[in-house]
DNA sequence: CATGAATCTATGGTCAAACCATTGACCGAT
DNA sequence: ATCGGTCAATGGTTTGACCATAGATTCATG
């Protein structure tokens, strides 16, 4: 007879685990409170110890939250844009990915985000693209500012893609991308003049609701941006403090 | 005189984040040992609670592991992409993604990984490949196995990418996907023959390093295997145990 | 009655000291 | 040289105490 091996699980661990699947699985909705530490020690027959680094844990993970005080304690959470954010920036730093890596990644991500864009749009997403788009015109004098409304509106075309994933991943290396571009400033004038009349043409396509011609746009928009950018840095990206 | 609201940070986070600035400026650098907790109880004037709380904070970060006995202790860790895949993970099943949209997060990476493998593979890679290829033939009568040489065919591709970023992401929504219909198994002897036929015709690219045309029969592939998905279900997807 | 200050209390935050469990190194006997 | 036992360093867990915080409650006072 053979035995495999055996794994002792710790049992900060298999409460972390137990209350995770709780809350994903809609028992603790976002907003509901998780029993007191001291319950769960009673409940659960751990040493506080245990039950606050399984919170801890779970705080980690950005499933909980949790106050101090008088009907304190650890609150569910929704997973949000930011953590993804957070986990997809930790690995980029990282891992020392270059920002070559990081403009195909876009490359890949953005043409699907018009083109669903253009399929799920509703009115008032139009709407707020069409704002985003006028802002980034008029920013067209300040370069910090355009910068800033040129990664809005790319995430304007995110939301509108009624993808969530998509647009974390896109709202992730969007913020990347950002932080390296505007340390090189790149954006000459005829950079910017290129980038707004481009915007224009796909935001008509998306307007017109026709996927495919915005896929395409999107496509060409990037190629055109990313050689203007590619010949200033290939380092892997530094680390902001 | 006005005084801005005064924050009170947690004794562990302040701990956590300073061991954090440290593995990530490299002062520990992977593989490196942190002080075993004891001596960091001592060097910090904490308690040994404050000190294990900050511990499993980075643990959840996967920026330390840590290991009980003798010589144990918590050593500094390169995120990988399990920390990506972790939570990507957590993100969709607590946001309940539908598998439609991780369908379409796949088809917007993987042509585009796709066609930087044809660019960018070495000759090790595309053995690699070429045998993954073959594994996912052999694989045809057992369809358990064939979805996870598929998996694993996939990733095999995306390592040949060259690109860290986009590899971990499509690693991370294929073991999803994998997850979400390995239940529901779509996977008929029809669907099992043409995935193959796909297969050779993509590799056949890679291996001639034609991006174009590896993108282009990608973006196929994966557009008949969506289709023959999506009948199955477009219910959120649910947590496995 | 209205109001604001004092007090109460449930809750998380921190500390301390002990003991258990695991692991690898060391050593001694065969 | 190999096996077994012993030892010590280290994380894992428990217990119990006390502190800090923040709402709720009470109560004195205008």
């Amino acid at each position: 007879m053979k035995l495999s091996p055996i794994v002792v699980p710790k049992t900060s661990d298999v409460l972390a685990g137990e209350l995770r699947r709780r809350i994903l699985t809609g028992v603790f909705a976002p907003g509901a409170s998780l029993p007191a530490e001291r319950d769960l020690v009673t409940q659960t027959g751990l040493s506080r110890g245990s039950v606050r680094e399984a919170l801890r844990t779970l705080e980690a993970e950005h499933l909980v939250t949790t106050r101090p005080g008088r009907h304190g304690g650890s609150v569910a959470r929704q997973p949000g844009d930011d953590l993804l954010a957070k986990y997809v920036g930790l690995f980029v730093h990282g891992r020392g990915i270059s920002l070559t890596s990081l403009l195909q990644t876009r490359d890949a991500l953005e043409p699907t985000l018009a083109a669903l864009a253009a399929a799920n749009r509703t009115d008032s997403e139009m709407q707020l693209l069409l704002d985003a788009t006028q802002r980034v015109e008029s920013a067209y004098a300040d370069i910090p500012l355009f910068l800033g409304e040129n990664v809005k509106w790319h995430c304007t075309i995110a939301l509108a893609s009624h993808n969530e994933l998509l647009r974390a991943f896109m709202v992730a290396i969007s913020n990347l991308i950002y932080q390296a571009t505007s340390i090189d400033n790149f954006a000459t004038d005829d950079v910017r003049q290129v980038v707004i009349e481009a915007h224009r043409r796909i935001v008509d396509a998306i307007v017109a609701q026709d996927a495919d011609a915005a896929r395409r746009r999107m496509t060409r928009h990037l190629a055109a941006v990313t050689a203007a950018m590619q010949a200033f840095s290939d380092a892997p990206l530094v680390l902001k403090p």
